[in-house]
DNA sequence: AATATAGTTCAAATATCTTTGAACTATATA
DNA sequence: TATATAGTTCAAAGATATTTGAACTATATT
């Protein structure tokens, strides 16, 4: 595969991620507090069941927007902004 | 409607059009070419069918990423460089 | 040990997106 | 006038994405 293609794969999927409004605003809400916080506390600021953020939440750390650490029963997740400052910020150098 | 959920919109709707690797694939062409032209042109460069070409064109331009004057026959679209700027390169700002 | 909590997985239902050919409008050319 | 070219619209088909409840795993608490 060439590298251009490599790149296009992987800006869609950082775009597939981002075209979504509750995956928006979970950005947003983890942008704001600048601190990891739990998949459950997002969930009830996002007002969505538990389900459906398990499945928001695969989707932005597969595209590598956010970062995700387990901590025994929980799981915490936080911005990953050097993937924004890559594929947004710096968007043409890709 | 608030502020914040006019911004959501239209930031999912510049996503959305983002997210396609035809879309992009057309975007870094228009990029590189730094003028405009033809939707057939592009056709071409981009091995679709004038279908597609137009439906993609109509998601590129409702987003705001192309601008597009109509020449008699043809049609001729450009980056809108602004757009962008405006929603990438100053995501946070939104 | 029993129960509660945090999160994941699965499958079914629904919604949204993309491709395609055929028919169409409008302009250009022989 | 007849024909060719550029692009749009429509509808049908197929592909993807999202939501939801139920069942599950793992850890915490009583």
């Amino acid at each position: 595969m060439t590298k251009q293609t490599e790149t296009i794969e992987a800006q869609v999927k950082i775009f597939k991620a981002l075209a979504d409004p509750t995956r928006l605003e979970i950005i947003r809400y983890l942008n704001q507090l600048d601190h990891e916080v739990s998949c459950g506390e997002v969930d009830r600021a996002m007002h969505i069941g538990k389900t459906s953020g398990s499945y928001h939440f695969k989707i932005l750390q597969a595209a590598g927007l956010i970062t995700a650490r387990k901590e025994a029963r929980e799981k915490y997740v936080a911005l990953d902004q050097s993937t924004f400052d890559r594929y947004l910020t710096h968007f043409w150098q890709n």
